[in-house]
DNA sequence: GCCGTTTTCGGCCCGACTGTTTTCAGTCG
C-alpha cells in the first residue's frame, strides 16, 4: 500500500472509531496521522523498513505499527475488527446535516438506529424529540436531511464518476469486438453532478458486451427492456450504462448520447427543416445513411459549426453555431497561474516554498497565495503579524527564484478575507492594502436571510480592498445547498464596481455556478479560476475549474489567470492605485 | 493516540451558532 491508500485507511479509522463512541482525541489522532501521511508524499516501504516511520509528526509507535501492517500485508486488524462491529448505514447517517458522530452514536445506542430508513421512521414517530439532548426542531431537521441525503446517494461529483467511467471505458476498450468506445451523456458534457455513468461502444457483436457488462454490477431497478443497452448498479451505487450501436451508426450515436435532451431535440429539428432524419442510429437522407467519419461532420452537415460537448445543454448553442458565432473555448493550457491557495501559513498541507514549486513545475509564470484572515480561526487565518512574515518570505522567495526576463516566475501576495457578518472586510484597512490583491470569502453565517446575506456581499463589493469574491454561494456539491443570496445583485454589483468573481475549482464546490458564469461574463466580469488548492496536488483542481468556465462559454481572455504575467502585474497595480488613492 | 515538556501527564484549532437547556453539548467551518 502507498502513502495515500494507507492514509484513507487510517482515516476511516478515525470515522469509525467516531462512530463508535470513543475518545475523540484518540480518533482525531489516527485523523491527524492521515493528514500527515498525504502531506509528506512519504515511501512508506522505505520508512517501515528502516523503522523510521515515527519520524513523520503525527505517527507515534501505535500508530507505526498499524502503518506496517497495512504496508506489508495490505489489512490492518484494527480496522477489520472495526469495521465489523460498526453497522454501515452508519456512514450514510453521517452525511445528515447536524448529525455528528455523537448523535449518531446516541440515536444507534437508545433507539437501535442504524440506516436513513430507521432514522426517519423513528422521526416521524416523535422518538427522537423524546430524547436528552433533541427536540422538535432537531427531529424536524433532521428529517429535511434524510430527504437531502436522499437526493444524494445516487448521484457523484464529476472527479469520482469520471474515475469509475475512465476504468470502465478502458475495460471496454480491452474487449475483443469493441471498435470504439466513448464516454458520453452528462459525464462527456462534463456536469459537475452526474446521475450515472453512460458509455456507448460499436461493436458487430454486440451481445456477449453487453452480457459481460451486466456481470460487473447489479441490474439497475426500472430498467427497461432496450436490447441494445445494458443498465446496472455497480457495487459503489452508481448508475451505469452501456449502449451498444452497429459501427456504422457510430458518429450519431455519439451526438445522440452526448447531448443533452433539448440539445439533441433542437439538432433533429434542425435536421428535418433540411429534409434530413437525425436519430441514434444515424443522420438520414431518405433510406440512406450520410456517411460521417467524425462528429464534426455531423454538425456541418446540418450548417452548424462543431458544437463542444460541454456546450451541448440546450442553451442556444445551435444558433450560435449556425450564425458560427461560437466562442473559442478557453483551455486548461491556456492558464499562466492561479491565485487562491492556501499554505502551512493557515490550514494548506504544503509549504509556501512548496507550493511555488509545483506552481513552476507546471510551467506556469505566478501563483496567487491567499491564506485565510484572523476570523477564520479555526483554519488558522493569519494575524497581521503573520502576514507581515509570509510577506518577507515571499519577497525573498522572488528575489531568489523568480529570474527575470523570459522564464520569470512571481508569487503574489493575496489574502483569503472572511466576509464578516456586517459585511465588511476582514483586517484593517491598512493591512488590507498590503496584498497584492483580496479574494473576499463569506465562511461563516451562513443562515441570515436572503435579503441580508445579498446585503452583506454588496458592501463586500463596495469595498475598494475587494479584488475578487471567493466561492460566491458557500455550496458543497451533494453536501449542502449554498448561502441563499440574490445572484443577480452580486453580479450587476460586481460588474458596475470592477469586481472579479471567482470559479472555485474545489470539485466540491464548483462556485460561482457555471449556469452564472456565461451571465457574469456578459456583463463584462473577469472570471479567475481559482483552485482553492490546500496542497500541491490540489492545484490540480483548475482542470475542474475550466470544464466550468467552458460550459459558461468562456474564452481564455475573459480568465484572469490565462493573460500574462506582466498583464495580471499591470492589473493588480492598476487596482492597487485605486483603492489606496 | 500523539506530542511536548514546567519531560511520563495533560492538553489536543477555536469560536459562533443552534437548540436544548437554565448553563451547556453538539455541530460546523
Amino acid at each position: 500500500m502507498n502513502a495515500t491508500e494507507v492514509a484513507r485507511v487510517l482515516d476511516e479509522i478515525a470515522t469509525l472509531g467516531e462512530l463508535n463512541g470513543e475518545n475523540p482525541f484518540r480518533t482525531r489522532a489516527f485523523a491527524n496521522a492521515a493528514r500527515a501521511l498525504e502531506a509528506s508524499g512519504a515511501d512508506l516501504p522505505a520508512l517501515a523498513a528502516a523503522g523510521e516511520l515515527t519520524s513523520i509528526k503525527g505517527i507515534g509507535e501505535g500508530i507505526a505499527q498499524i502503518v506496517r501492517e497495512l504496508v506489508q500485508t495490505g489489512r490492518s486488524s484494527l480496522y477489520d475488527e472495526l469495521r465489523a462491529q460498526t453497522p454501515s448505514g452508519l456512514f450514510e447517517l453521517l452525511k445528515v446535516p447536524g448529525l455528528g458522530a455523537k448523535r449518531i452514536h446516541t440515536l444507534h445506542a437508545e433507539l437501535g438506529v442504524e440506516t436513513l430508513d430507521a432514522l426517519e421512521d423513528a422521526a416521524r414517530a416523535g422518538r427522537v424529540a423524546a430524547l436528552g439532548g433533541f427536540g422538535a426542531k432537531t427531529e424536524q431537521k433532521l428529517l429535511e436531511g434524510v430527504a437531502f441525503v436522499r437526493t444524494t446517494l445516487d448521484r457523484r461529483r464529476y472527479p469520482q464518476a469520471m474515475d469509475v467511467a475512465a476504468r470502465l471505458l478502458e475495460w471496454l476498450r480491452a474487449r475483443d469486438g469493441v471498435q470504439a468506445a466513448e464516454i458520453v451523456g452528462a459525464l462527456r458534457r462534463r456536469l459537475e453532478v452526474v446521475e450515472a455513468v453512460e458509455l456507448l461502444a460499436a461493436s458487430d457483436a454486440p451481445a456477449p458486451l453487453l452480457a459481460a457488462f451486466r456481470a460487473l454490477g447489479a441490474p439497475a431497478e426500472g430498467a427497461g427492456a432496450d436490447e441494445g443497452c445494458a443498465e446496472i448498479r455497480l457495487p459503489d451505487g452508481l448508475r451505469a450504462t452501456l449502449r451498444c450501436v452497429p459501427p456504422r451508426a457510430w458518429v450519431a450515436a455519439v451526438v445522440w448520447e452526448t447531448g443533452g435532451d433539448t440539445h439533441r431535440a433542437a439538432l433533429a429539428a434542425r435536421a428535418a427543416e433540411r429534409g434530413l432524419r437525425l436519430e441514434r442510429d444515424g443522420l438520414w437522407r431518405g433510406a440512406a445513411p450520410e456517411r460521417l467519419q467524425r462528429e464534426a461532420e455531423l454538425y456541418a452537415a446540418l450548417g452548424l459549426q462543431y458544437v463542444p460537448p460541454e456546450l451541448r445543454e440546450g442553451l442556444g448553442e445551435l444558433d450560435a453555431a449556425a450564425a458560427g458565432a461560437l466562442p473559442r473555448l478557453v483551455e486548461l493550457s491556456d492558464l499562466r497561474g492561479t491565485f487562491h491557495c492556501h499554505t502551512t501559513y493557515s490550514d494548506g498541507k504544503a509549504t509556501l516554498a512548496e507550493m511555488a514549486e509545483a506552481a513552476r513545475a507546471k510551467g506556469w509564470q505566478y501563483l496567487g497565495i491567499a491564506d485565510h484572515s484572523p476570523y477564520a480561526a479555526y483554519a488558522g487565518g493569519l494575524k497581521p503579524a503573520a502576514v507581515t512574515k509570509q510577506h518577507r518570505e515571499i519577497d525573498a522567495w522572488n528575489r531568489e527564484h523568480g529570474g527575470a526576463g523570459q522564464g520569470r516566475f512571481r508569487l503574489f501576495k493575496g489574502t483569503e478575507s472572511d466576509i464578516l457578518p456586517d459585511g465588511s472586510l476582514d483586517y484593517d484597512a491598512d493591512v488590507l492594502a498590503r496584498f497584492d490583491y483580496v479574494v473576499g470569502s463569506v465562511h461563516s453565517g451562513f443562515n441570515l436571510s436572503r435579503r441580508e446575506m445579498t446585503d452583506r456581499v454588496l458592501r463586500a463589493i463596495e469595498n475598494p480592498h475587494l479584488t475578487m469574491l471567493g466561492h460566491p454561494t458557500g455550496r458543497l456539491l451533494l453536501g449542502r445547498s449554498g448561502f441563499a443570496i440574490e445572484l443577480d445583485e452580486v453580479i450587476d454589483a460586481a460588474a458596475a464596481h470592477g469586481v472579479l468573481i471567482e470559479i472555485n475549482a474545489d470539485p466540491h464546490r464548483l462556485d460561482l455556478d457555471w449556469r452564472h458564469v456565461r451571465q457574469a461574463a456578459q456583463k463584462g466580469i473577469l472570471i479567475p479560476v481559482n483552485p482553492d488548492a490546500h496542497s500541491t496536488g490540489g492545484l490540480d483542481n483548475v482542470a475542474f475549474g475550466v470544464n466550468m468556465a467552458r460550459k459558461g462559454w468562456l474564452q481564455a481572455r475573459d480568465v484572469l489567470n490565462t493573460w500574462t504575467l506582466e498583464e495580471v502585474e499591470e492589473f493588480f497595480a492598476q487596482r492597487k492605485q485605486a483603492r489606496t488613492r
